[in-house]
DNA sequence: ATACAAATTTGAAATCATTACAAAATTACA
DNA sequence: TGTAATTTTGTAATGATTTCAAATTTGTAT
């Protein structure tokens, strides 16, 4: 169990009640939710929440780096709490989105490639998951 | 110079004269164009030529594999008529995407890592390019 | 505590890429 | 040549995201 004001300070985040309800929400559903799931969830207790306050803060987290932003999907973004090294692959039959253990020897390889200043690599895939190409 | 009308059966694609002029847009513009930069660039030339159209053939390109569909960019979608193996890089600063070159061997490496069924493998980087670095 | 400035949140309205859809045009082929 | 299938077109709808200014909350000096 994280503190999640000492984790967003780590970050170069002020915590508010919203920042915090939105990063604990992204650590403790590592679903890759859109804006909308996370409004739709976190409104019942937070009957205020605006939409907009979101958007900020999920593109604070993104500039600071607290988070990363998957561009798998192309109808919607979605957010991912979860730094650590993996990829994601989007099954294009039930829309589901996995994530891909990448060994870190394979990711740093590719990371290094770019003769750029590189902020986030990202590794996507999409296909056929296994448990469609079951039933198809 | 290849014949475009050959190019397109070959992925199973009748070839139309808006087909055509698309992938041969595509293929002479190694620049990920987006749909509204594809549709004025071609509308002097073809007046009639509607989005819907280019909305439509670029979604058949891409279910017949004859193009590749870039999420690097949340704004929107772009698209590359260059089916080789490489990787893109967005700069956030200004927004120029660069094609990256990887080597066979480690692209093949990600490839085959997930247990699914994988028809496209996407590896996007972002940060700040060289040109950017060197002003700022 | 109090007051003021700065930071944050909010909600309504605007924007803009994409999709839906049905009519019109074109093409394939019997 | 006629008819069905395919393709294209334009308009309207959708839906995610952004804009923006007002309202609220927070930090800090007094």
């Amino acid at each position: 169990m994280v503190d999640i004001a000492l984790h967003l300070r780590s970050h170069g985040i002020r915590p508010s009640i919203q920042r915090m309800a939105i990063m604990e929400y992204l650590m403790s559903h590592p679903t890759h939710p859109t804006v909308d799931v996370i409004y739709c969830d976190l409104l019942p207790s937070m009957p205020t929440l605006s939409r907009t306050t979101i958007y900020n803060t999920l593109e604070l987290f993104r500039e600071k780096g607290a988070i990363r932003v998957l561009n798998i999907d192309n109808k919607t973004t979605r957010y991912d709490g979860d730094l650590s090294i993996h990829a994601h692959f989007l099954c294009r039959k039930c829309g589901k989105i996995y994530d891909i253990d990448i060994p870190e020897s394979v990711y740093m390889k590719v990371k290094l490639i770019p003769k750029h200043h590189v902020d986030q690599t990202e590794i996507n895939y999409s296909g056929t998951c296994s448990e469609c190409e079951a039933f198809f």
